[in-house]
DNA sequence: TTAACGTTTGTCCAAACGGTCAAATTTTGC
DNA sequence: GCAAAATTTGACCGTTTGGACAAACGTTAA
């Protein structure tokens, strides 16, 4: 009925398209879609470009798979965020959980940005949909909170908005960051620096 | 002595450098320099390929102007902060300007974001000069407001880096910022919801 | 051992790319 | 009105790109 079945992968298969998928991460969360080669992929993952497409039929197939996954990674924080937690430690997790991506998985937000960035032609619906659904959601609970006094009352769209952006700045523009902070403060120690001042900020 | 004299342009030469230097905000806000073609921005321009080429030697050289002028639209609003004014009032006034960009110019924010996502691999020495010459000073003098209980104590810094994330956010992220709030809430009131949030999380 | 299957690569192709050039056309200054 | 200068374009070039293909090489299991 289906037609799409999942296709049965020899064990360097798996491997093979886990290797092709870290290296086209490198390569597409610094250059875009368009911007980036098969070959320059190809190269990153050590091996040739009809080998590279013996793995995946195309390019747009190697960034719709990175795509598919990065957006679990990227609305699991907030889908974890409960409803029936303590307010303030409901946001500080999501706060700590954030800057953490931002720190740990540079890489991905970047690709997400550069999605974005170019109109998000391969994920629009998806932000229509399920990305919208998950806010309002989110933003009544959070309207609550406010409404019961938990937390400072603002428009919680916003609110949300304000926490993406400013996590993920740590991310996307680190280059900008480390530039302004200069070779001391500008050292590891700015993600728990940027996570105590966003908890004041959102939390003060 | 200098060897570099500022070439005479006819009107025509001004006129159509301008027009070509338009088009290419569309497109390289869009694609990125990599991902943006010659054929793009001769055809957002209204002219051939050969024809653009007249007006600028190369792509690079396109970019690099486009890039300059940006860099001083970009460094103003924070270099009109004043620190004999009144603090709440400079910052209120910086947060309106920087929103106001982001409404009234979000191809140059976009291009601004794509260039840092890159690396900055032709602003880098900018950023780790006069960027950081300008926000260590502005940063200092927020510092003594914040020592005079003029402002709510915080880090300077990343109180700056904050401000410009959440208020680029509103260009760089339009598409997605819309897509959640919907047709009703993500109409043109958005900028004015979101300055009057965003003066709220820094000054309340 | 060997046949079947999975993997890898060199070679090739057409389209797209950045850029050149000479010829044609238009504008300008006298 | 006309010559010189400025502008525009079609045709072209070498390179890069995404992708196809068949042949060669490895692996596996009967």
């Amino acid at each position: 009925m289906d037609g799409k079945v999942t296709p049965k992968r020899t064990r360097i298969q798996r491997e093979k398209r886990e290797l092709i998928r870290e290296a086209a991460l490198e390569v597409f969360s610094q250059y875009g879609f368009r911007g980036s080669t098969i070959d320059q992929i190809a190269e990153a993952a050590g091996m040739s470009k009809p080998n590279l497409l013996y793995y995946f039929k195309n390019k747009e197939e190697i960034f719709a798979t990175l795509i598919q996954r990065l957006l679990e990674t990227w609305l699991a924080p907030l889908k974890e965020m409960d409803a029936e937690g303590e307010p303030q430690t409901e946001i500080r997790s999501y706060i700590r959980r954030k800057i953490e991506m931002a720190r740990d998985f540079p890489r991905e937000s970047r690709l997400f940005a550069n999605e974005i960035l170019q109109g998000a032609p391969r994920i629009l619906p998806m932000l229509e949909g399920e990305l919208k659904a998950l806010v309002d959601e989110k933003a009544a609970v959070i309207g609550q909170w406010m409404r019961e006094g938990k937390l400072k009352k603002s428009d919680p769209y916003h609110f949300i908005f304000a926490i993406w952006a400013t996590t993920q700045h740590y991310a996307d523009f680190d280059v900008q960051v480390r530039a302004v902070l200069g070779p001391v403060r500008g050292g590891e120690g700015r993600f728990e620096d940027a996570a105590r001042f966003l908890e004041g900020l959102f939390l003060g």
